[in-house]
DNA sequence: AGATTTTGTGAAGGGAAATTCACATTTAAG
DNA sequence: CTTAAATGTGAATTTCCCTTCACAAAATCT
């Protein structure tokens, strides 16, 4: 199920493609302003808005740069006048997703709908995969020692690193070492130390920030 | 395996102090001044920094400022002079974790580290705990979303968010609140509906910060 | 009151993460 | 060169997280 924000000024044409994408299966909202839409997509997180490029007040490029600003994940289409090419360009520009030229075909605002839901869901896949692996690494208390270790000791081995955490099974060592160097976080040279990645340190930062957080 | 830093400015006892504690098992390292230890101390990760409070340049006290600044979870034993109580009390006040008075059984101090190293471990323990539970919370993508949504609707009910995270069965959204509720990222109110706890803001806070410092 | 929706519990099962063990290879030391 | 220490691999096992299912209690609707 998506959410969709549909603005447009006109009261008919809001009412008419409301109606038709829910028969699509799609979940709904409409708003007659772009003053009003921009409350809207804060609290409601919308997978795609529907944006009118002719509204008084502000324009469907004003709404779009708000819309960017605040709810950048959302999948923005601008529906331009007739002919007006050139607008459409500059809503590409701006950061729309898609554009549609009116008087349009519904049908193909579906499925230019559809298209942008997905694309939407497949980026934010992308986005979540760096933080799972960043978090699930993180979240092993041997795992956040070691980076720690790895920070103050350039360049340590792989016993040090054993001793130093008290641990006597040295390929337990080994298996959290290799976790780490998958994720990209840490490194071994060819003298068979560790050393941190920038995505290491990058983690390492989160880490002394969720602490600092976490703490106080 | 504990690691001991001594800071003295006599060497005798230096060595001398050194000497037994490796024999108790404890790995020590030795400075003869607040600075050099200063430096160890932020290299090293220190268990128990023995700290004598009569030094030239910097006193004891001044060292173990610095050192509760830089290196708060390492414990500290302050060794003041024979009977000034004041010194001791002091330097309690200011954070050490124990004092012993000079001259003093070298067993006496062995059991007082013994004492602090327990202390330290424990108390790293209460830190980890919280630590450990949100991290390992804030790594499921659900939870996250969950967090997210409740951020943004204050007061939600249980279907609400299943349906606006597309998930059919329900218990599985209640597994998943239940386990923020036991993290104390969420709470329930009366009427059933989902808000977030001040540890929650904190939780979902360090999230966007992450989230962005991952993304640049 | 009866039906339906919402909310909740507990047990069973799948599967990934972590630990342990047995053993191989490489490197350093005497 | 021999020995010992350090490093590494793969399989077996355990543990823990998550999902699913069957079902029950509570709230809401008609």
């Amino acid at each position: 199920m998506n959410n969709i924000l549909i603005v447009d000024d006109d009261a008919r044409i809001r009412g008419a493609l409301s109606k038709f994408l829910q028969a699509k299966q799609f979940h709904t909202d409409v708003a007659s302003s772009g003053t009003s839409a921009i409350k809207m997509a804060l609290t409601n997180d919308y997978d795609v808005v529907i944006l009118d490029q002719m509204m008084p007040e502000m324009s469907g490029t004003d709404v779009l740069l708000e819309l960017k600003k605040f709810t950048p994940q959302s999948k923005v289409i601008m529906m331009t006048g007739f002919g007006s090419i050139h607008d459409a360009i500059e809503a590409i520009k701006k950061g729309a997703t898609e554009y549609i030229q009116k008087p349009f075909d519904f049908e193909q605002l579906s499925s230019l709908i559809k298209r942008c839901a997905e694309e939407k869901k497949f980026s934010q896949c992308l986005e979540k995969l760096d933080l799972d692996f960043t978090l699930s690494t993180l979240s092993n208390p041997i795992r956040r020692r070691i980076l720690k270790l790895i920070h103050t000791h350039y360049g340590i081995h792989l016993m040090k690193i054993a001793s130093k955490l008290d641990i006597d099974d040295h390929t337990k060592v080994v298996f959290h070492l290799k976790n780490l160097m998958k994720t990209g976080l840490i490194k071994k040279n060819a003298q068979k130390g560790y050393h941190m990645t920038k995505e290491g340190m990058k983690a390492f930062n989160c880490l002394n920030i969720i602490e600092r957080h976490l703490s106080d």
